[in-house]
DNA sequence: CGCTGCACGGAAAACGTTTTAAATTCTGTG
DNA sequence: CACAGAATTTAAAACGTTTTCCGTGCAGCG
């Protein structure tokens, strides 16, 4: 055959388009300095005159370098990478992807790069982490949904490992967190019912398991307490509980004596659900019965104005855990790393 | 002082417990075989012998041996990294995290690592494309949301990066791609609302720019020709625009002569805020006017089951996505590689 | 002039892997 | 028993950085 034999042709076609990628080594050679010295240069190493560090600069900026993430990472250790573990309950309502938006945000101008670990499993997410901690797959680690005594937060104390969490956990040993305020959120909300005059209150809380569960109950009852009326808390229910659950329970519940007429509702879909069981039963929103929900996107409020709301900025918070992680992996005491969101906190930023 | 004085703790804090993890050296050493031979053996290349091939693998597996992928990446060129471009628009109801968890799980049994590139800038994305072409940032990307002659999509083809999108584009030049049928949805869609009895249909369609703009439209006229029946196209709306508008619109709209008493809903919000504004104006859902809408989550259903919905199943797609990719990386010819995904493709998979 | 000290820059090793090219062992055969 | 050829195994280089350690050249000083 007359095809041109290009020997190096067996060279195992590399990711297309990395042919003439610019190096230190290229840039060595375009201004006769060693590879040490342009790399120090970009590094603003102390000892490299201003002179030579500007040249460098420059011809970098010309030719569009980029550092090797590969081999950075093979040198330093480290990985410029943050990992995101994403639980399957978070699939609703982009609450991942909020925070992701807010990460993503606060790692903008950092070499750090976003790189998600979804748990399939149904429990805990436990082996993903001790899968990135024993194989350095990224440096630093954020999760939500915490546990009083969250096997992952031990895992990452136990070895030192930095991470922030979204929610808090009862270890003595202080870890970085960003939570939102649910006691506030759920004390809040249970008082506006009274104060619209509802006679009997109810709630959904999280599952038992988690540690937000306590917030919101405590916010809750102390409400009820303050102001002596009527409630009752749903056992059978969770949060998590799917959305037909939930509405054909109250639904039920609706449709028997003395029922609630005043719903705190953690989340969005539990509210629709809410508003649907009451209305299958010919409540009406608003006059009947009322809802204060807790809105994570600008949907519920939207769609259905009659609920009252109250906000949860999970892309601040997002940005939040990217900064505390930021500074956490720099070494910064970790006591000085905890936000509580309060429930005025943030609110919609379009 | 007394403190021990180890010299090498200049050593500048590598990533935490990196400490003492196993190389090809180590495996090496255990075994007495060269580095080599060991890194063949684990690849499973011809030239080694049955007997030490298990053996390496006997100890690999013993003392968690996992490959560095730094120095692989280093090495070889080849990221094994799959990155997703996010839209800001996929922030709600998950879309992104349904996509997100089914290409996890077609990478699941794979070397390949997803990371997320969220998009910032309002426009296209072309800006983040072109930095992972430019510098190697993954193997193959993902992404949606295609216009008929999508910049992304031309770069990519230009510079035969892997790539498939979720919905088609309609360069000459064919590219994997995954999609809905929307064509089939909005006919179907249009034609259940028609056998209900409606005496007016209408839809909400996507953006004009988005290539599945057309298919909707197409499948919606259809239904409508073959039936004669009266329609019409709000022009001042698409499925972008914010619930409440949509809420607003149908509203006012429904107050006027002659409103359309059947609504085809390409997603989940549109339908909720059509609900909400049909409502408003005192309509109810199932006898005085019909919805029939797309439904990407459980949430609508099991909301609202009045609501007739069509399923779309993008956690399939993403698995499915994952696929194709990973066979384009393969270098399988790009013809084979296209899913239509029908409307009664995939159901609900808990 | 011979030193010291400093400012600046460079050579070389190393990170863990893959790959090329070559060396070694093994097998059967004449 | 020697040897070709196959079957295994190996040494060494390379990927692009960072870092340790060292070499210049030059000013100042006695």
């Amino acid at each position: 055959m007359s095809r041109i034999e290009k020997p190096a042709d067996s060279e195992p076609a590399r990711s297309p388009s990395r042919a003439g990628k610019p190096t230190l080594k290229t840039i060595a050679e375009m201004t006769g300095l060693a590879i040490t010295t342009v790399s120090r240069a970009l590094g603003n190493a102390p000892q490299i005159s201003e002179n030579t560090r500007r040249r460098v600069h420059e011809v970098a900026a010309e030719i569009g370098y980029l550092p090797d993430r590969a081999a950075q990472r093979l040198k330093t250790g480290r990985t410029n990478v943050i990992s995101v573990l994403l639980d399957p309950h978070e699939e609703i309502l982009g609450f991942g992807t909020s925070i992701m938006h807010g990460l993503a945000r606060a790692l903008q101008t950092t070499p750090y790069h976003l790189i998600v670990t979804p748990n399939f499993l149904d429990g805990s997410n436990v082996d993903a982490v001790n899968y990135i901690i024993r194989n350095g797959m990224a440096d630093g680690l954020i999760f939500s949904r915490t546990e009083p005594f969250d096997p992952r937060v031990r895992l990452l104390l136990e070895n030192g490992f930095p991470f922030v969490t979204h929610g808090r956990t009862e270890f003595s040993t202080p870890h970085a967190f960003v939570d939102y305020d649910n006691y506030a959120f759920a004390y809040e909300a249970t008082r506006r019912l009274i104060v619209k005059g509802r006679r009997k209150v109810t709630i959904i809380l999280p599952p038992k398991r988690l540690t937000f569960h306590q917030h919101m109950l405590h916010g809750f009852m102390t409400a009820v307490r303050e102001a002596g009326i009527a409630y009752e808390i749903p056992d059978t229910l969770d949060l998590d509980s799917p959305a037909d659950m939930i509405r054909d329970y109250v639904r039920r519940r609706s449709g028997e004596p003395d029922p609630p007429d005043g719903f705190a509702c953690p989340g969005e879909v539990s509210a629709l659900a809410t508003i649907t069981g009451m209305s299958d039963q010919g409540f009406t929103l608003g006059t009947e019965y009322d809802i204060v929900a807790k809105q994570t996107s600008l949907l519920l409020s939207q769609i259905q104005p009659k609920v009252e709301t109250i906000y949860e900025d999970l892309k601040a918070a997002g940005e939040a855990m990217g900064q505390l992680l930021l500074q956490r992996i720099a070494g910064e005491p970790v006591e000085d790393l905890t936000i509580l969101q309060s429930p005025q906190f943030g609110f919609p930023t379009p």
